[in-house]
DNA sequence: CGCAGGGTTGAGCGCTCTCAATATAAGTGG
DNA sequence: CCACTTATATTGAGAGCGCTCAACCCTGCG
């Protein structure tokens, strides 16, 4: 379709650069040297995080943005009654919490991998968008990508069937791999089949089973976490019409 | 559950005051009477709307965001191969846009009644804001509750049955119209049984059935677009847990 | 080597969808 | 205001997709 592959480039933007994703992602809205280097000041601290461990839980007051540098996350909410749900799952050069401005952590942050992010500490962010307007302008812009990505889940739960969603996911996830440098074509999978099931609204006995369909078709090898994509064009089909790139 | 009744505070604020929801929308940031002044004077017009009319549609470039004063609206999106999915309902006081502040709208709005939106345009409150920083923030806390809630329909979508999600959907229009000013307990639906199926990731027979099934637990009571709340707290059970209020 | 977590596969069920007929409500034009 | 047309709802029968329950396998690791 389109929900995952072409409303969503989940993915901020390369984060190769030496000091912090957050040097790059603003190098893109034009600021100056010296602007750059007030941002720079206000890294507070790189936070290295090991597989498991949670950046920030459900109902923790808000105090800064992550940008991941290394590794890998995963985003969940809970309901009530108990009932948990994975909402994306995060790689290297994007940035967590913009769910967290009303005040709280709306969701759970977890590390799939070891990894390292950048504590942004939104007050003195707030404080420099003052005097830099561009970078507010550039909040705005990536939360709103967020609500778009999100309404692109959306559109993925409710109306696609399992292999459809299979695809999107896996031609979302090659996408963001390549533009960060990676093969399109295969990949190592940090998530279980339970975390990718819960995103997909599937159980995880249906995403091996249809891992199993799609490798039986030649679209696709899985071994264990390993997936290569051999039929990229036959994968699209499957999402009912082709999508760009 | 919660995704949509506790996790999800739709409306803005109640949209009661004479001149626009704006204001209303303003006063809880604690503006003071000179800078209301300004607001007020950035609403470019009034737009009357008929029922069947579009606000916006996606894809248009992004200009102006709107506050519903009167009626009710849908936002939808589609993805390539032509699946249409309903991301929201949303009535007055509720402000429509905040997904396209990346420069495309990227959700179309329909009017479902007739109704009357104002026009912010969003150069103007972008460049108050410098004046006004707690309107900035503000924005922020608006874009990320609209992302919260899209996580708490992802929950749904991704977790619940359809007694549950038509449940949930019933709980959250009462509760917003409560807050309105209007009967919790029973209300005139402005959408057709198709537009909730899409908005529930159901087929629309699925709804029709659900709501029979509903009246015929002494739940609700059904009659075309009027519906009628009889057991909220039994509403609630379906949900596998009660929320709060 | 044995254990534990994760993955695969099978059998059968049930919820939701599909297809279809009918009923009701909402417009439209005479 | 009523006959006609169209959109929207309801309800039924049957099929299919994904879920549940369960057994087994694989892999990594202490």
């Amino acid at each position: 379709m389109s929900g995952t592959s072409e409303f969503i480039p989940l993915y901020e933007l390369r984060a190769n650069c030496s000091t912090c994703s957050l040097r790059e992602l603003c190098l893109p809205i034009g600021l100056t040297a010296e602007e750059l280097q007030q941002l720079d000041e206000i890294i507070r601290q790189r936070i290295p995080l090991k597989r498991g461990k949670a950046l920030f839980l459900a109902g923790q007051s808000f105090h800064s943005l992550y940008a991941i540098r290394t590794g890998f996350f995963k985003t969940t909410v809970l309901s009530q009654d108990g009932r948990q749900q994975v909402t994306g799952f995060h790689m290297a050069g994007e940035l967590l919490g913009l769910d967290a401005l009303g005040g709280k952590h709306a969701c759970t942050a977890i590390a799939l991998e070891d990894g390292e992010v950048c504590e942004l500490p939104f007050m003195q962010m707030d404080s420099l968008s003052r005097d830099i307007p561009s970078l507010t302008r550039h909040f705005y812009k990536l939360m709103s990508r967020e609500i778009v990505r999100d309404q692109g889940l959306l559109l993925m739960l409710g109306n696609m069937r399992a292999e459809e969603r299979l695809a999107a996911f896996l031609l979302n996830l090659s996408q963001r791999f390549e533009a960060r440098g990676f093969s399109a074509n295969g990949f190592h999978l940090r998530m279980t089949r339970e975390e990718i099931g819960s995103y997909l609204g599937l159980k995880l006995e249906t995403v091996s089973r249809t891992f199993s369909r799609l490798q039986t078709d030649g679209l696709i090898r899985v071994q264990g976490k390993q997936v290569d994509l051999l039929d990229i064009g036959g994968i699209r089909i499957l999402l009912g019409s082709c999508s760009s790139t």
